[in-house]
DNA sequence: TATGAATGAGACTTCATTCAT
DNA sequence: GATGAATGAAGTCTCATTCAT
């Protein structure tokens, strides 16, 4: 499972084999057949378990308490809760970055930033309610995939220090895009 | 060659087969091996024109003038001459998000956005001589990253008037990220 | 592995195809693939065993005892040994006569018959130390090469009375040759 | 033509291209078609050649006075004869050895063979008319074949002096052989 | 007549998947 | 349930042969 996840951010899911995948695991082949049906239902296991994480871990952090704090504070709580998710889980970090390649999955990637972008665009109806909503998705637009670019961007990052510098930064960044738009 | 970008980009390269670029192109497989000594040859001349054509834009976008012209209009100049380079171009739109996935092309792509970044520090370097390096260094990285990311978003979204919107927000965004870093 | 040698044997290597071993040998072509990672595997491992057991048969049928025998007696010993061992290996058989035509095989089938002729020289000087180097050397070579002809001879003779004949023949040449070098 | 001779010898018919026949030859893979229609009617054209070139000269060298002759002068000519066709054919010496290799040639090559011992088997029954056919044929397949390796090894050795020994050696044992059988 | 680009059959090889042990 | 040898579909690549120029 974590090794499937390894081999695929490191070779790519053309290039990992199933029986590459028995030997990181310490097993057979035929024992990662009793487990998945395909070599493409282990992928989507793997893909699937991050999408929920992700949406979980949104979920959280922006919980029920969402309007009550200032957004800056909920920007920073999304981007350090989301790093950590990304930290604290191999497979997140081995998985994201293929996610958008294949076929399907690639879908429910883009269905998952969807659901983000607009989750965040009802936020900023609710601070803002005057913004017309083609406004509002299109700021969320831009957050979202902003923070989705830095948490890529640190994965390769192998200087924590740097990493650090640039979550500071997209903080600061997208602190002041928004202070254009957001009140307080 | 075209025919060939398309196919990676839809399908990524291990699921694109040489039989599938030749019937695409409208000609045999034997052919396509008459141009190319094989599949890895097709994508390595294709990341390699894309790569050509970015270093080339950027050369051309941030010229001579650069230390004449105000850094808003420099900064707006370069993020519509991307667009232009990339909506212009098919092969540039399929391939772009393919490059950093394989094995040398990955690096050959991240060697390339090092060196944007690395020439944009100097222009920062320039225009704030106080700055220190390091700093210098995660500014432009944001921003590099910041109009990459905006370009990949806009080639998969279909409604122009979105896209436009996007691109707005992204030069909006920076521009307020930056004019808390540089003067005028 | 028989399949293989009997296909290298009739038909070359290069107009044995994989599949065709496979089918000889009654399995599929994956099958193959577990044994040998490729079709010059599949040659080289023949051709090993066949220098090997041809070496290994040299030295047994000339052993310690070589210079206790008659000469003439050794002779027929070794004769007659081969003979023995490409009568009783199909394997041999078949892939004598194309060993000296691949490549590296060659070289392997050339230094093993540079060996065997440099042993045989050994001899000679034993039994005749007044005899000059070069001289021992071609008188050997003669011999080898002689007898190695007549196993290829009557490899493709299904006669038996006649591949006989010529055994007896080819002894009585040597002898006849050797007799004006070697005493007694 | 020689070019395709010099290719058939180097690599062997497999691994020789049409291609490869025509740039060695200096002119372009079309015109190559221009005078055989595929690629086995090169090869028999060239083993045809040669068959007939040794066919022709077996007749010359044993013509209307070999019973005139001593049969050692015979001999001695007859060896000097192949060997001087053989140096002075790089067409020969480049096909020779690959002629038993490949399907109908292997059957020309040996049915060659079989004239050969045939005619010769012809001149033992002129010299001595008490000797038994079946004899006649060994004797003659022994001669036959020993002057091929002879010619077959000493194409193989790069040093002159070597190659002049052995041709000295292979008259000496067949002398030494067929003095057991032939009168004078 | 000469050329060499185009063609596609066929060879080698890989690897997802099955199944007997 | 675990194993890994067996299978063969499918992909890459070569090259004999054709044919338009």
């Amino acid at each position: 499972m974590l090794a499937a996840a390894e081999s695929f951010a490191q070779f790519g899911f053309g290039d990992t084999t199933m029986e590459g995948i028995a030997a990181r695991a310490g097993t057979s082949i035929g024992s990662v057949y009793q487990f998945f049906p395909n070599k493409h239902a282990v992928f989507r296991e793997i893909a699937g378990r991050c999408l929920l994480e992700a949406r979980r871990s949104y979920a959280s952090l922006v919980g029920a308490d969402a309007l009550q704090v200032p957004w800056a504070t909920l920007l920073g709580r999304v981007i350090d809760g989301f790093r950590a998710l990304h930290d604290g889980s191999a497979m997140m970090q081995a998985m994201w970055r293929n996610l958008e390649l294949y076929g399907e999955y690639a879908e429910a990637d883009q269905a998952m930033m969807r659901e983000l972008i607009a989750a965040t665009a009802v936020l900023f109806g609710a601070w803002v309610p005057s913004m017309a909503e083609p406004t509002r998705r299109v700021i969320a637009t831009m957050v979202v995939n902003t923070v989705a670019t830095t948490l890529l961007v640190i994965a390769r990052e192998p200087d924590r220090g740097r990493a650090d510098a640039l979550v500071v930064e997209t903080k600061r960044m997208l602190e002041r895009y928004l202070a254009s738009y957001l009140p307080g």
